[in-house]
DNA sequence: ACCTGAACACCGTTCAAGT
DNA sequence: ACCTGAACACCGTTCAAGT
């Protein structure tokens, strides 16, 4: 009937991710959705794995642009939790982006968007690029576990918090200090952790600063 | 002919692993690898998923524990250093793990002995806790990119970089710098990340001291 | 340019029955 | 306790043929 385009599939993919997750998510089940038959994306796309990667790029996309103020530490606080948030809009967001080593049309614009974003607030250009780059690991590896946990039923994450207490029914003070991490608000966790990487960054920004203070009007 | 038990179904997933990728994994070739018929491996297991969150109980085994003297920053940068390299040491380590809430036996015992580690040399036992979960955050995501990255092949990998290029011959300092993160070399970029995780924390351990000078001996 | 229809070589999982 | 054998309901992918 209707005419099925590329963006279609991908945004039929990303519906299907949406309610039924990732295992669930069969090119036979995306056609039917789509109302094409089973070996209609075939033509849209090479393989399965090229069609994940294309919802991958639409992910990644969802990071948004930079906004104009503010220093380069804002902006940077900014990418990690626009990357959090289009990770954790998608079910198993996480994983579809783990899964794709993405280099596709959107992941390299958001990518060069925000590294200009950052050398243009101030920051060297190989701290922004470098900076930018552990700063996804770190949101990429946190969102995989946020859901990785979300996901599990009630029963089994009563029964794993269980794995982790002792015998007896006084914890010691390290397994009540890993009760808490593992229990406590993902936002508290994911704050902290960024925290720790921008703190670090500015330490070596304000060094690199001290070294050469002319560093910046020297471009 | 010889029995199979649960570890031997385990360490024959991870062999098939490393001989095949993820993608491969199949019960069916497990089991044949084994000797055994397809359906026998649900007596060991419930189900592959099951199956696969052992194997990555297994691989988060292979940190291994922290040795006995230095700091806490020298035993974190120790975890991240293990972690990363038993990740590594399979192929996919790193979305296996990433693909089960791992809250096993040996998960439990690895985390409980690293975070008593970071507190007993001097590190606030929620610090530990959080800081470790931030860092293991990081491996994770930064060793799903290296591995998603080493397994291109030479072709895609090419046409892969070539995406970040622009259309003339000089790229800008801004895409110039992307290229350069991208093609580094991945310890750098490693080392990188982690040198900002271990300072933002030493600063933040710093400056709690500073707070509350005699922490340390009110426990 | 885009899709159907039918086929191929697989999957994960279950379960009665065997030893 | 551990496994076989056979089945069930699916998969991803290909491709001649249609429009």
């Amino acid at each position: 009937m209707v005419q099925v385009r590329r963006g279609d599939v991908v945004a039929g993919g990303l519906e299907l991710l949406d309610a039924e997750g990732l295992e669930a998510l069969t090119t036979r089940k995306l056609a039917a959705h789509l109302g094409l038959q089973a070996g209609s994306l075939y033509w849209h796309f090479p393989s399965k794995q090229a069609l994940l990667e294309a919802m991958a790029d639409q992910i990644v996309a969802g990071v948004g642009s930079p906004s104009p103020g503010g220093t380069w530490d804002e902006k940077l606080a900014e990418f990690a939790h626009g990357l959090r948030r289009t990770l954790r809009a998608h079910r198993d967001g996480g994983r579809v982006v783990a899964g794709s080593y993405v280099t596709e049309q959107n992941t390299v614009a958001v990518s060069r968007a925000w590294v200009q974003a950052l050398r243009d607030h101030g920051l060297a250009v190989r701290d922004a690029a470098w900076g930018g780059f552990a700063v996804f690991s770190f949101v990429l590896g946190h969102v995989i576990e946020e859901q990785g946990m979300a996901e599990l039923t009630p029963e089994q994450r009563s029964a794993k918090s269980g794995t982790v207490l002792p015998d007896g029914d006084r914890p010691d003070e390290v397994t009540a200090a890993l009760v808490d991490a593992v229990l406590a608000d993902p936002d508290d966790r994911f704050e902290f952790g960024l925290s720790l990487c921008l703190d670090g960054l500015r330490q070596r920004h304000t060094s690199t600063a001290a070294r050469t203070p002319d560093a910046r009007k020297a471009d």
